[in-house]
DNA sequence: CTGAAAGCGCTAACAT
DNA sequence: ATGTTAGCGCTTTCAG
């Protein structure tokens, strides 16, 4: 391992003055020509600093941990994890994942990368809930993903589901559709609240009615698929604006028995249908993708910027925001979604 | 932070006892009585080890990194992950998961990991593969999970590919069914292979003989469904064994069509039905689930064990095979799989 | 059996 | 503008 002492030793100055140099803090302390030779020598020798021991001195290691007890059940961790590390990798920091699911304890997690002195948080969910931070996350950056804090008191990004739902029942909408129906979720989450209402708001700036009878609020089991038979044979929809993957196999799953080809008789905007899953149906089916990896990004981003005490803009973060495409994009169309920010109430550290 | 110049302080001993009892190196150097006050003090202040400051003067961080370049495209990564997370923590381990899809550059992301010391790696793939060794790992202990090595220089683990076959297709057998397709993989994997073999074993052993117009090989595209389809409309097999989820959702798919209930009038043995998927199918499909937590968990203890150098025996590894069960187990049985662990051929380290 | 002292690689006051 | 010094928390000889 090379070190300070050895670049000072090789160009004949102090390791403060190569410390100064290799930390940017040079500029009117250290003489152009010998900053320029220390870097050179640096380079040439591959020098790398070493996190463990300015973190001896600094209480920083330039690290950030990201907390989420649904990693190994749910496949949209994946996209969100590498949009934080994306993030973290950019702006000079180590991403750090612990998941809490299975018998791991969460707070044992939070306490081992506090151990490793990790400098902020994220804490995560994979479907926007109302959620606490842990009580020993209460005084250190922390950043909630896809979740909202109870008290405002915790910045949090999360989707706008409200403009999720209205977008894509407008787009049925403008599709031609004319019985629309909506097959979500029948457990008490923001997702479900925020988007049944996008659902009835774009019904209505359409000039249609909103039908309760249209709304079909089910389980991931095996009654599911009955509710959503029985919607197809009393109801007779042409167009489906589903919750997640799940609920849009119902879907499929009951066209195909009635002989029913999606994307011909019946128009399908399903919200998040996983690569996996979408390989296969995608040819059908538009999906809502919700930016799991814009979320990672940008929290990621915000928690550097609360460790750091400077502004989020001078960090260098894309807007995730884009309009909805048109209609006759290319299938499967994906419409793109809207994120919202929340700073914390108080201040943000 | 409680540091051991503080335990030292309260217990009137000097840092060095300290330091021999927090590390377990007393035992004949310190005295019983003195050793236990030690301890029971920095029980009562909650001591914790600064990882920072032992791994200077150790070089040994207890972090053992994790790399893949699939965590974002594939659902199956977080339950490696987890397993190799579980592993590790129990071994007083933190596992650092750098993935290295999207724009992130491999060798940077392991220079990131030994930039902060990592003691050891995992390098995994999603599917079993035969796989190089990046350079920069040439000489750290490293594992490869769900991956083989080109040379037989690295330790490995992997699924026993021809035995998920064997005995997906022996179970189908065991059912009555008559006429067993096979579903697999046009893509050259090592998977494919082995579990082609074991299809043909299989039915070879159960006094059929092999079809090969009963097995279609596809890619995960629009003209599979037709490839099905037509062995559907043109072979009429009553039982399908899949090569993973997607595959098996071409079976689903026909089935719907024609009106097949699968469970009464076919049936079908998948591979590793991801959990979101599997919620909505399962009940009428029967899988086997690749062991991707416990791939992670015996591969995070191989690399601690040639960390520190001792037999893994040492270590609390569980057992992860398991005997096939009964084929009037619930419904969805779960075929268990079994792994094959591989010992570098040169010294392990 | 226990303590003093040196030093891991780095940063930050304080001198020059 | 640069060097000296002290010390972050810990491990590890080496003396006693």
């Amino acid at each position: 391992m090379v070190t300070m002492k050895e670049i000072a030793h090789r160009t004949g100055v102090s390791v403060s003055t190569v410390s100064l140099v290799m930390n940017h803090r040079d500029e009117g302390r250290v003489k152009p020509a010998i900053a320029a030779h220390v870097r050179e020598v640096a380079d040439e020798l591959g020098y790398q600093v070493n996190p463990m021991a300015s973190s001896l001195r600094t209480n920083r290691t330039r690290t950030i941990g990201f907390i989420s007890e649904e990693v190994a059940t749910t496949p949209y961790a994946g996209g969100m994890i590498l949009g934080a590390q994306t993030a973290a990798s950019k702006l000079g920091y180590l991403l750090i994942t612990v998941s809490t699911d299975g018998g791991m304890d969460e707070d044992d997690e939070i306490d081992a990368l506090k151990r490793y002195g990790a400098d902020g948080f994220l804490y995560a969910k994979m479907s926007n809930r109302v959620t606490d931070v842990p009580a020993r996350l209460k005084d250190c950056p922390v950043v909630l993903v896809d979740a909202t804090g109870r008290d405002g008191t915790t910045p949090s990004i999360e989707p706008d589901e409200f403009r999720i739902a209205y977008d894509a029942t407008t787009r049925l909408v403008e599709a031609g559709c004319e019985r629309i129906a909506y097959i979500g979720c029948s457990e008490p989450m923001l997702a479900q609240e925020g988007r049944l209402a996008g659902y009835r708001t774009a019904l209505e700036a359409a000039g249609r009615k909103f039908n309760e009878r249209l709304v079909v609020d089910v389980l991931n089991n095996g009654p599911a698929l009955e509710a959503v038979s029985d919607l197809f044979d009393w109801e007779r929809p042409d167009g489906f604006f589903c919750f997640n993957d799940a609920r849009a196999w119902y879907v499929y799953e009951c066209a195909a028995r009635r002989g029913l080809v999606i994307g011909r008789d019946v128009s399908v905007v399903g919200v998040d249908n996983h690569r996996v899953f979408a390989e296969t149906l995608s040819p059908r089916l538009t999906t809502v993708e919700l930016p799991h990896f814009e979320m990672g990004y940008w929290a990621a981003a915000k928690v550097v910027s609360m460790i750091e005490k400077r502004p989020l803009d001078d960090l260098d973060v894309p807007d995730t925001r884009a309009p909805l495409p048109p209609l006759d994009a290319p299938v499967p169309a994906k419409v793109h979604c809207t994120l919202i920010e929340k700073e914390s109430v108080r201040a943000a550290g």
